[in-house]
DNA sequence: TTGTACGCGTTATCAT
DNA sequence: ATGATAACGCGTACAA
């Protein structure tokens, strides 16, 4: 068993309030007793027991996350981050990566405070919807709109960010490369954002422009961008790729064939984490960063916490970063 | 607030105490009163307050793992099997990815009953151990020998099981694919176990045939594979490679440069996982297969939890799984 | 300034 | 078969 505050006031010879008293620093206990206390409580290694705290306040200061998918490596520095925030407000962030129902229970039953939710798809939301959950819950990247209290990110509008800067600075043939298959339904929202923002700028879209990388790992852009660049003629003047490891392999083929960036060819890539160190080339990159994300969620987490209260859905906006992977096209194909 | 037992007592128009006799199943509780108390227990959304009973029984049937390099994919499987076995023993995982010092901290203040710390170095264990932990901590895959509980898995003796065997079947100039930068220690067994058995062997080992693939991803399995390739003679006759994602690589070479495997070169790959899945041909393994790290590790938490008492380090012995990609060698290069 | 007593939700022991 | 009560470790209102 561990040392209890009953310990260390047998050892100091005062009662245990006073020890309790001591350790939270409170006005109430003079100076050198709390002096003494607090010394003794080091020296045995006091560790409160957070357990009995937590039964009389109510309050475990500790964040539930809930993490089903810890395979894949996305938000993982989200994640990080917002932990990192969430010690510094002295909260203590706890994972658990069973399947979201049994991840809700278990929070409740630990009494923690706010419980955060990464990624999940609607459906697995709604069969956890009957449990009702006595903690507040708020959602992270959910893959469909959402009734629920959420935050997330505008990918499509990201990307109609980048095709509405590429158009202004003169480009007119953009290349959208990303993992269309069905199950990527974040990628998909990228996707659409293209779409649209060409449709919107009458631009024409054909599959010489519309690239599926069928994966999302470097080496999937990287063969990719390899065959794209082995066409005669390069038929884009611009690209725009939907993830930061798509745009790793895009570069090394860039270098590879010496493709120069930007004078021969535009890029912007999808991106949250802006830290594409040991790259050749610092590019352009369109996204929410992923400090403003963590920002955000942190403290819509301590709101939910003291208000008990959400207000519904946050959407993030994207923004622009320049860098110099994008340069003006002056070219004859400008209509 | 949550509902309590008393709530439910209230409803049942008996004690409280009769409620959680009930609740756990007692066989002091007449069956329709059980029946009842169960009902209502449901129709309130009761969740038993874990908090207040793990003070009382001093067992919180709560394991910690101690998870700080969340953004590294490898043991996530691992982790993923290890949650499933002890939810099985009705066992709650709870994950924790602050460094370890503090980490074990909060597990000793929500007072779980074991800790699992993952793929720590030394210095870093070093500067935890001067907390004394009520809590018993195993140890998975730390980089260097050690004094503490640990679980780990003989890299070096995976690879000599690999070397032994394509000699066995006539192989003399092995190649070895790895990284061999000093941060990955991990790796470094590997490439020791290669050395040794090769000089146990007195075959020789020379630059062309130490291939260091510099990263771990596919794509530098993929281009170290291809730059091998391009040799006139291919300078091997089989190939060990240190990792999965390496291997991925390496076949995508293959595949793409017509290298035949097992025909034109044999390859043994370094595995715990056993999955690969979508791959063209199933390569022959070597390497604890995860499964049975798994419940190693979970067999020793139970163990730990209830003897409270640690018999030292358990190094599991790595196996050879066969598959067709090897072939005996009957070139004239054998000595 | 310090100590006493009660309560948090649960389990366990002892009476009834 | 059921109920009353102590105890777990801590925080706090109140008494000293």
């Amino acid at each position: 068993m561990g040392i209890t505050i009953k310990d260390i006031a047998k050892q100091a010879g005062v009662s245990y309030s006073t020890v309790s008293k001591a350790l939270r620093n409170s006005p109430l206990v003079k100076e050198p007793t709390k002096k003494k206390i607090i010394r003794i409580a080091e020296q045995l290694g006091y560790q409160p027991n957070i357990v009995a705290r937590s039964l009389v306040q109510k309050k475990s200061y500790t964040v539930g996350v809930v993490w089903p998918t810890i395979e894949r490596v996305a938000p993982s520095k989200l994640i990080t981050i917002i932990n990192e925030q969430l010690e510094e407000h002295s909260y203590t962030t706890l994972l658990s990566i069973n399947k979201l129902e049994s991840a809700i229970k278990t929070f409740n039953r630990l009494q923690v405070d706010a419980i955060l939710v990464f990624g999940e798809n609607k459906d697995e939301i709604d069969k956890s919807k009957h449990i009702n959950s006595t903690v507040p819950i708020l959602y992270y990247g959910i893959k469909e709109d959402s009734v629920y209290p959420t935050i997330d990110v505008n990918r499509r509008l990201a990307i109609k960010l980048a095709v509405d800067y590429l158009f202004k600075i003169g480009h007119r043939n953009i290349a959208f490369f990303g993992d269309l298959s069905e199950t990527e339904s974040l990628q998909k929202q990228k996707y659409l954002g293209y779409k649209e923002a060409m449709e919107e700028r009458n631009l024409s879209i054909n599959n010489q422009l519309i690239i599926p990388t069928n994966g999302l790992e470097l080496y999937d852009g990287y063969l990719a961008a390899k065959s794209f660049f082995s066409n005669k003629k390069i038929p884009a003047t611009a690209i725009i790729s939907g993830s930061y490891d798509l745009t790793r392999g895009i570069l090394r083929a860039t270098t590879e064939l010496k493709v120069q960036i930007p004078e021969k060819i535009s890029l912007i890539s999808y991106d949250n984490i802006q830290q594409f160190e040991n790259i050749e080339i610092q590019p352009t990159t369109v996204g929410v960063p992923i400090n403003r994300i963590a920002k955000r969620i942190t403290e819509t987490l301590l709101e939910i916490i003291s208000s008990e209260e959400l207000n519904n859905s946050i959407i993030l906006d994207p923004e622009l970063s320049l860098f110099d992977s994008c340069k003006e096209n002056t070219e004859e194909s400008q209509v």
